[in-house]
RNA sequence: CGGAAUGUAGCGCAGUUGGUAGCGUACUACGUUCGGGACGUAGGGGUCGGGCGUUCGAAUCGCCCCAUUCCGACCA
């Protein structure tokens, strides 16, 4: 009964409903007074960290710098690039006055109309335009191209509707911009960086995603290309992850940043930018947690293996903490990050519980008999089974658990994933099985038009032009017209 | 911005012939407990979303406003 009451919303119920409770009860963040804002607590600021450095190693890794460009953008610069102010107008925060006065009549404070800015200031809705601003200042000859950096930063877009980590007003990301002498170098950037993306996403997220090439009416606002990583969720809706963009000689031409080549010649300088978001976290949530909680890979988990005690009196809580002290130190001595948590104002049931609803992936458990036999219980995360384990040489144990249920949640996503997607061969077929969730790979005649079709008929988009997979031609399931390949239909979020 | 629903203790909720607010949980103290979300006793906590109206009397009836959630349109 108790446990009915604490418990989360089934799955199969209200999927929506399931994730919003599920990120408020492990902890996770929660709605700010603000509308459509986020407040991420501790323990899902400490997921965010973790995605930081290993993102960031990864960036460092392949060349890339970071730096920080301005909040506020004048609003003339966003104007500037004509595709770009067009797809992020709609959803833009204005910053219009610098000053509050106390109202002459008393009832509070307001906006002092004398403090109207001559130019209105944006908050970033993304920084292509502050940072090609400021790159027509770096950037003469081509001796000081390539220009690699990223940005860690936080953005606001004035979503019509939110929902947590998924979409708020505001998030958190980081974004890219490089810059470079010729077109092959920036496509090779903007290839490369979607690798990078997908690496981290199977790796460490243990999220499966295919890579692919949106469509041109999906494409990011001022971009030629943009690629594209594809994660399903348990729910069979797609979440676009993230994304790389080659942004042509787009922005160089709007800020007019030109360059002089080995031959003395004035050149525009060609654009790569590239993002993934907070957004990431809501995918691993979605991704692989069950009715019991969250189900974090261990790579990303701020605590990888809990220890908790059962004990009847302090003097056995005294020998548990003294045999658990050398394992907790030998755990963080390999690595490891380990909670041993003896607080006394819970008792361990509860205790249980709460680590599974918060994902932690390995728990100890070191009781009387235990102690007796020189053994703990170990229990998995992902499938939530028990085992029990001698204390010695126990940490090797654990590692290796650790690695195994990483290798585990990535097969099982990936098998999810599999099993749903298939081939549909005609429109009809397609609409029966978009009911059903799942991705689905089918033949489309490249248009726009047919695109908007299946769209606004059956709530599908084409989430991406995948780069691996079958490449036979064929015929567009709508318009018969020849089709050089499937693409990848998904509801998506 | 359309469609639906909901606002009562930190959280989850009950509260219809209108009669002055209650349950679960959480919280505080003490004690007993501790191998899967403990129990007992005592205690604190509410201008019932806001305003106006009807009435001797409103959480309850009426009107207006505000907020949130879900479903659409928009989007990483």
């Amino acid at each position: 009964m108790a446990k009915e009451l604490k418990g989360l919303t089934k799955r199969s119920v209200n999927y929506s409903q399931w994730y919003n409770e599920l990120v408020v009860k492990a902890d996770l963040a929660e709605q700010s007074p603000v509308r459509g804002c986020m407040v991420i607590k501790p323990y899902g600021y400490a997921i965010w960290e973790k995605m930081q450095r290993a993102l960031d190693d990864m960036f460092k890794e392949t060349g890339h710098e970071n730096a920080y460009f301005p909040l506020l953008i004048p609003k003339s610069y966003l104007s500037k690039e004509a595709e770009h102010v067009e797809g992020f107008a709609k959803e833009c925060a204005v910053v219009t006055h610098y000053r509050l006065k106390n109202a002459e009549d008393g009832s509070g404070i307001i906006v002092d109309p004398a403090a109207k800015l001559e130019e209105e200031l944006i908050i970033r809705p993304t920084s292509e335009t502050i940072i090609w601003s400021t790159y027509k200042k770096w950037i003469n000859s081509y001796r000081d191209l390539p220009i690699l950096c990223n940005q860690w930063a936080n953005v606001m877009r004035w979503e019509m509707r939110t929902r947590l980590f998924l979409r708020t007003s505001e998030f958190l990301w980081q974004e890219g911009h490089t810059a470079h002498a010729t077109r092959e170098e920036a496509e090779e950037e903007t290839v490369k960086m979607i690798n990078v993306y997908s690496n981290f996403a199977e790796n460490f997220m243990a999220v499966p995603v295919v890579k692919g090439v949106k469509s041109a009416t999906e494409r990011f606002a001022g971009a030629l290309d943009t690629y594209t990583i594809e994660a399903m969720m348990q729910d069979g809706k797609a979440l676009q992850s993230g994304t790389s963009h080659f942004l042509g000689q787009n922005f160089a031409k709007a800020f007019d940043v030109q360059f002089v080549d080995k031959n003395n010649k004035m050149n525009y300088v060609w654009a790569s930018s590239w993002g993934v978001s907070t957004r990431l976290i809501g995918a691993l949530i979605m991704s692989h947690s069950d009715d019991n909680g969250l189900v974090l890979p261990p790579k990303l988990a701020p605590i990888q293996v809990v220890i908790v005690p059962i004990y009847r009196n302090e003097e056995q809580l005294g020998l548990i903490n003294e045999k658990v002290s050398g394992i907790v130190a030998k755990l963080k001595s390999m690595g490891v990050s380990v909670k041993y948590d003896n607080s006394d104002n819970k008792r361990p049931g509860f205790k249980f519980a709460e680590y599974e609803l918060k994902g932690v992936p390995v728990r100890l458990v070191m009781g009387g008999r235990d102690l007796e036999s020189n053994t703990m219980e170990v229990m998995r995360r992902d499938t939530l089974e028990k085992e029990t384990v001698s204390c010695d040489n126990i940490e090797a144990y654990v590692f290796n658990l650790l690695e195994e249920i990483q290798a585990n949640i990535y097969q099982k996503a990936l098998d999810f994933r599999t099993k749903s997607t298939r081939n549909v061969e005609s429109y009809d077929e397609f609409k029966v099985e978009i009911e059903k969730g799942g991705f689905l790979m089918a033949h489309w005649d490249g248009t726009p038009e047919t695109e908007e079709l299946i769209k606004n008929e059956t709530k599908a988009t084409i989430r991406c032009i995948p780069l691996d997979g079958d490449k036979t031609p064929g015929k567009c399931m709508v318009t018969g017209k020849p089709s050089a390949r499937r693409v990848m239909f998904a509801r998506a979020y």
